[in-house]
RNA sequence: UCCUGAGUAGCUCAGCCGGUUAGAGCAUCUGACUGUUAAUCAGAGGGUCGCUGGUUCGAGCCCAGCCUCAGGAGCCA
């Protein structure tokens, strides 16, 4: 007899219909009552066993994480609580859980601990929730490039230039460490490596992203990036999954555009297509901040932040701007900052965007032309203000709870422009040649950005840690699993 | 990498000023009960107090070093 899923039974008002559930027991109350999950739904059906003809040993391999299959009359239920439930007629155990050794128990645990049985924490409501979000976004993410004509690129995930310059990398080689390969002057003889040549891993398809923009016009990149920093935050790993839209023939403002619906489109669509998670998500948050002082606690739950986002406009303002703002702002004037803002150029600090977003806005914020000394070399140059002052067409979104989501700019599409900056950045031409051609034949104005899909998933499940919603988490120190 | 805090039973945590045999709740096991909702009730078992060294008559507690974890900072998405 074919399954039926949990998630189907529940909606099902076909009484007295004989079905099949196959799934994993939860808790086994009072002899009689399983509590079954089959991962299709967070919640669970109820199977009641009548322990009066059942043999006591299969009962008592009825233990929590064990997998089941049980064949029944749907009925609807005599007990409060459920609105149906299954009378077991037949119960097989498919595969034991020895309820000493099973560290999974029916309350609740730390995410500290789950984190160190992340290959069992799927089973866990919380994942459930946060994984079946994290796909929802991830296929929203898709639809909404699609239905735009946007192409995905698939980028390398190993790289043969050390230049992109956005942090760390991990070197990719076959070499023996025990007996490497050495030139006359005692260096490394990379000829003798795999690729004949010193690769690592990716840590930006942007460069890539570019040279197919500069075809197809619209291209998005969504896939695995590696920064090799020593990073131990709530909202860094050295794996994480990001998204790389690349067009041509956009301006600052409409990169910003994309951006803003793009974020809202995928919120949108997790509201439509998860309320359960999300409403579950929500009490799970609500109940982590009863432990928090008053004043620290969200004064949105959940769900009211995910629609106060949809319906807002995000907050536009130059880098200049906010710097005034800044050094105006009571924090600073009250030297609460432990970084004071006293002059144009500096970089921003997590303190002060924190007081942007979540203090002065109140609401998701984009930065834009940024002094250009604290920015990369590919960003688009602005004009020099009556100041003097050198910004570049950059823009980062910024989020409550989360700081930068977005990161992007208008590139620089001007060759000469492009080539002085590289040298007084010491970025080697020679390396980014083929990259530096998409300037040299048909060049034309372009934008993209980059936007983390942990720190959205972050963001959209009200988790606060983000190893907590990716399923293996790597991070200095670990890459268990 | 820096700053702060933590590490005691399977899990969550208590353990006073250094002093007898290191405790609780949940989980597990045994029994009772049988329409329960993290079932309930009674009982039992369960400890390398993160590791190494030191101080002391005596260390879970004090000191030093190390490891791991968490939060914050930097780097960034």
């Amino acid at each position: 007899m074919s399954r039926t899923k949990i998630k189907d039974l529940l909606n099902s008002t076909s009484y007295g219909e004989i079905v099949t559930v196959k799934g994993w027991v939860k808790t086994f109350r009072n002899n009689q009552f399983l509590a079954i999950n089959d991962g299709s739904t967070i919640n669970n059906i109820q199977a009641v066993v009548d322990f009066t003809t059942t043999d006591e040993a299969l009962l008592k391999r009825l233990t929590t994480g064990a997998a089941v299959s049980v064949t029944g009359k749907l009925i609807e239920s005599l007990g409060k609580g459920q609105r149906v439930e299954v009378q077991v007629e037949s119960l097989e155990i498919l595969g034991d859980s020895d309820p000493e050794k099973f560290p999974l128990q029916p309350k609740k645990h730390s995410l500290e601990f789950l984190r160190e049985i992340a290959h069992l924490r799927f089973r866990t409501n919380t994942f459930n929730a946060v994984f079946k979000v994290r796909h929802a976004l991830a296929y929203a993410v898709h639809k909404f490039f699609n239905d735009r004509g946007f192409v995905y690129m698939h980028t390398p995930i190993i790289t043969g230039s050390d230049a992109e310059g956005a942090g760390e990398m991990f070197r990719v080689s076959t070499i023996d460490f025990d007996n490497v390969p050495r030139n006359e002057d005692g260096s490394v003889n990379y000829k003798e490596d795999f690729f004949g040549k010193p690769t690592n891993l990716t840590v930006s398809g942007q460069l890539e992203g570019e040279l197919a923009a500069m075809a197809f016009g619209e291209i998005y990149t969504f896939g695995p990036t590696f920064r090799a920093e020593n990073s131990n935050t709530t909202r860094h790993l050295a794996e994480f999954w990001m998204i790389e839209p690349e067009m041509a023939f956009y301006e600052l403002a409409e990169n910003m555009d994309l951006a803003e619906s793009l974020l809202k489109y995928v919120i949108r669509y997790a509201l439509d297509n998860c309320s359960e998670e999300l409403e579950f998500l929500k009490g799970r948050l609500q109940e982590e901040e009863k432990q928090k002082p008053q004043n620290e606690r969200s004064e949105l739950d959940l769900l009211a932040k995910l629609n106060f986002c949809l319906e807002n406009d995000f907050e536009r303002i130059t880098y200049t701007e906010a710097i005034n703002i800044l050094r105006n702002s009571k924090p600073n004037q009250k030297k609460q900052f432990k970084y004071l803002i006293e002059e144009w150029g500096a970089d921003l600090q997590s303190e002060h965007e924190r007081y942007l977003v979540e203090k002065h806005f109140k609401k998701p914020v984009i930065l834009t032309d940024y002094p250009a000394e604290i920015k990369a070399f590919y960003m688009r140059q602005n004009e020099v203000d009556s100041e003097g002052r050198k910004t570049v067409r950059a823009m980062d979104i910024l989020f409550p709870g989360i700081g930068e989501i977005v990161g992007g700019s208008q590139r620089e599409e001007r060759i000469e422009l492009l080539e002085k900056r590289m040298e007084e950045m010491h970025i080697p031409a020679e390396e980014l040649s083929w990259y530096l051609d998409t300037r040299r034949f048909g060049s034309a104005p372009h934008a993209g950005f980059g936007l983390g899909f942990e720190r959205l998933v972050l963001f959209v499940t009200g988790m606060t840690n983000i190893r907590d919603v990716i399923p293996f988490p790597r991070t200095p120190k670990n890459a268990e699993f």
